[in-house]
DNA sequence: AACCTGACTTCGG
DNA sequence: TCCGAAGCCAGGT
């Protein structure tokens, strides 16, 4: 349990897919809280065992600076099957998740 | 209480 | 498509 709705909403994320730091703030009843999901992740991290590399930027890119968690990120997404194109970028029209569309 | 900070987003040029 | 500016939320100092 968490009383933190942004927490629930991150745990929901399938494997395999990924959400926008704005996806997940809407999803969570916060329509400009992507600021807050940077937050959420940074301190409820250590208290809850959160798939945190399933958030991305809404561009598909990883936020993460190179060589502080970047590279993990992508290696953790690559290992369940989310794929990287041109720039780093993630097709999101492919990996996005898309809550209800399927089980 | 004011100000700063962080893995952001949107808008205009 | 890229860049800069403004807007957002909560916690820490």
């Amino acid at each position: 349990m968490s009383s933190n709705p942004i927490v629930e909403v991150i745990l929901r994320i399938p494997r395999g897919k990924v959400a926008t730091y704005g996806q997940v703030a809407r999803l969570a009843g916060y329509a400009n809280g992507a600021r807050l999901v940077v937050w959420t992740l940074s301190t409820q991290r250590k208290r809850h065992d959160l798939p945190w590399y399933r958030i991305v930027n809404v561009r598909g890119g990883i936020s993460l600076p190179r060589g502080d968690g970047y590279e993990l990120q992508k290696a953790m997404l690559t290992a369940e099957g989310v794929a990287f194109g041109a720039g780093d970028r993630i097709d999101l029209s492919r990996f996005q998740w898309q809550p209800g569309e399927e089980a």
